[in-house]
DNA sequence: CCCATCTTAAACAAAC
DNA sequence: TGTTTGTTTAAGATGG
């Protein structure tokens, strides 16, 4: 089936980590680098190299070019255009732009942030929230040289640019002479500023530790363009081409997601930025990412074409004229595109799009900044739970985490070209038990993440079980019908808004398959219970391992495939995500999930009663019925329906009351 | 290698 | 009749 490559994603997962397994099971995923998949312990470095190899095709790619190419996939395209203008202005033949160009492989940022490799249920299933954080974090500086870099770079570029502009000028009217330079100055200002913006920003996190060498320049305040981001696809117009509405549909809707955490709104506008990345695995993980963008990317690669021409068109913003060779172009460009008052306009209008662009970056590391600030918890948070989740969870983080961090920083960079969007869907069955057994108690890691799981496409790390379970306690009534129960599902997790006929067959066929499930009918119909005592029994055999388990993740993975993934995984989401279990919050939706017992009977806790065979469950009052429950096997949970413990439990969740929670209703009915 | 747990698929039957 | 709800069986993946 489908997974072939897909399971290779995963190959790094080599023996033991299979946790992550699941994912490769489900053939999702597969990033595909075959071939570094292939690579069993090492993976990464193996792959590392081979992306880099591979980048150089266009020259040599050291390790932080190979960087640049996560990052600044988001500016790629805006500064294309820049380019582009830029050489158009100069004069179509224009060597400059193009060596710059090819010089510098693109970035990228938005890109990085959408694209995706390893399905970001993958990814989430694989690492433990901390791990994620760690991975982040890495990334983030990685992200950070390779900005410096790369405006270093732009810099340069302009200064060039302005060079040949005024070598050029000489023979243009003096005016518009003027106007290129000031904009290209101006141009230069923006990027500077920009870049030094960032580098406050990031460093101002704390996160990183870089200096801002060149950001020292003068401007500072600037207030930024005023270009709203939404309102860039019409700058773009054209621009943004007949993109493919698959991938785009895909992105966007992470990107809407992300839009609701907060700024992001402007993400889905540039119409193509991501679109084109990725999509090619390559064989070596090797980037080819960005030769495989389309149009615009082409020049980079031919020199015999130009910038603004790719198939057989005009690429100038806003213009699409077909042109059927270089030559008809050049002499459209010359004639439609030549140095006027528009064409600088227009030159200006891409200078805010990338000035827009760049904002959005700044912004978005703020934000995974300040993520990774509060997920890291190391640092300040204080952690309001730590016992409960404890053990397991937060024993990886450091131990393992850090480890991998540091020294796979480096050399990951590149993500798994191959799967951007695709992944998301694939989604398969990573089952992963994982967290059931990994302990990682299902309410409070969903309380933690539920707003991620409820808005990204990744599949929880619950069993079918465990989350059957958790959506029949959610409720007052500790009693749902199966149509109710399909509605949770659904409400909380983004990941089972689709192929509903395969879930809801699994929840169907847990629902018949465990006894910890017993079906009570009542007069609506029939609703479903949990008899907790049945269902802790076979809690027991649960594993322990966590630490383990992660640590052969890590070490099994290839660093770059986990960049990746994880990469993928925000940018999908693109917003909270996961939680490091060490810490819970409290804000979040505690309420929403009540129950955490079961959970914390995991293994690790050391909670007061209780060894795994007998749960601990609650030591909290709260729950002090349900656990009790035990007494009687499934009815006993329902007499105890204390309606109001838990009180409203969707309701938080889900703002919208939504359809199924008509349910409300539901009688007490009784069961047995 | 064996066993247990999970996930998927799918066939069926009964109830709506 | 078509859909939903439940049950079962089987197979494959994982992991201990």
């Amino acid at each position: 089936m489908m997974v072939e490559s897909a399971s290779e994603t995963i190959r790094s997962a080599p023996s033991g980590q299979n946790g992550v397994g699941s994912l490769s099971g489900q053939g999702d995923g597969g990033s595909g680098t075959g071939t570094a998949g292939t690579a069993p312990a090492s993976g990464r470095d193996g792959s590392g190299r081979d992306a880099a190899s591979g980048a150089d095709s266009n020259g040599e790619m050291s390790s932080t070019e190979l960087l640049h190419f996560q990052q600044q996939q988001a500016l790629q395209v805006a500064r294309q255009f820049l380019l582009q203008q830029v050489s158009s202005l100069n004069s179509p033949g224009n060597n400059d732009s193009k060596q710059s160009a090819s010089a510098v492989q693109v970035p990228v940022s938005v890109a990085m942030m959408s694209q995706q490799m390893l399905t970001p249920q993958q990814m989430q299933q694989i690492l433990s929230p901390p791990q994620l954080q760690a991975l982040l974090q890495q990334q983030q500086a990685l992200m950070l040289q390779q900005l410096q870099e790369y405006y270093k770079k732009q810099q340069e570029q302009l200064h060039l640019q302005l060079l040949t502009q005024q070598q050029a000028g000489k023979q243009q009217p003096k005016e518009a002479l003027g106007n290129k330079q000031l904009a290209f100055q101006q141009q230069l200002l923006q990027m500077q500023q920009l870049q030094q913006q960032h580098l406050l920003n990031l460093q101002r996190q704390g996160l990183v530790s870089l200096q801002p060498s060149q950001a020292s320049g003068p401007l500072q305040a600037l207030p930024q363009a005023a270009v709203c981001p939404t309102d860039l696809p019409q700058l773009w117009k054209g621009e943004g081409a007949p993109g493919q509405p698959a991938e785009d549909s895909v992105r966007q809707e992470g990107l809407d997601l992300a839009s609701t955490a907060a700024t992001a709104t402007s993400f889905a506008s540039p119409p193509k930025v991501s679109p084109p990345l990725s999509h090619h695995p390559l064989p070596n993980g090797q980037p080819t990412v960005l030769t495989s963008r389309r149009d615009s990317s082409s020049h980079e690669e031919t020199p015999s074409s130009h910038p603004l021409y790719g198939h057989g068109e005009c690429k100038w913003p806003g213009c699409e004229t077909l042109c059927e060779d270089l030559g008809q172009f050049i002499k459209h460009l010359n004639t439609e595109h030549a140095l006027d008052d528009r064409s600088t306009a227009q030159c200006r209008v891409q200078m805010q799009v990338v000035q827009q662009l760049e904002i959005q970056l700044a912004k978005e590391s703020e934000r995974l900044q300040a993520m990774m600030a509060h997920l890291h918890m190391r640092p300040s948070e204080p952690k309001p739970f730590s016992q409960p989740v404890t053990i397991s969870a937060d024993s990886f983080p450091d131990g393992l985490v850090h480890p991998p961090t540091s020294a796979a920083a480096p050399v990951t960079p590149l993500r798994p070209p191959g799967l951007g969007s695709a992944s998301l869907h694939s989604g398969g069955p990573a089952r992963r038990r994982s967290s059931d057994k990994f302990c990682s108690p299902i309410s409070s890691e969903l309380a933690q993440n539920h707003e991620f799981y409820k808005n990204a496409d990744v599949r929880p790390p619950f069993t079918y079980a465990s989350l059957i379970r958790q959506a029949i306690l959610e409720t007052p009534d500790r009693q749902l019908t199966l149509n109710e129960i399909y509605n949770w599902f659904t409400r909380m997790f983004a990941y089972f808004r689709r192929n509903t006929a395969t879930w809801k067959n699994a929840v169907r066929h847990n629902l018949s398959l465990h006894k910890c499930f017993v079906r009570v009918e009542n007069v609506k119909g029939a609703v479903w219970t949990v008899d907790e005592r049945e269902y802790q029994k076979r809690r027991p055999p649960k594993m322990t391992g966590s630490p383990t388990l992660v640590k052969n993740m890590i070490s099994g993975l290839s660093y770059g495939a986990l960049n990746a993934s994880y990469q993928a995984a925000l940018a999908e989401s693109s917003f909270p995500l996961l939680s490091s279990p060490g810490m819970l919050n409290p804000g979040s939706a505690s309420s929403l999930l009540p129950l955490s017992q079961d959970d914390m009977g995991a293994p690790g806790e050391p909670l007061p009663s209780n060894g795994s065979s007998s749960p601990p469950r609650l030591s909290p009052p709260q729950y002090s019925h349900q656990v009790q429950v035990k007494e009687e096997p499934a009815e006993a949970e329902e007499d105890r329906r204390p309606g109001p413990p838990l009180g409203a439990p969707n309701p938080s969740t889900v703002g919208p009351p939504e359809d199924r929670d008509l349910e409300e209703d539901l009688p007490g009915e009784d069961m047995s």
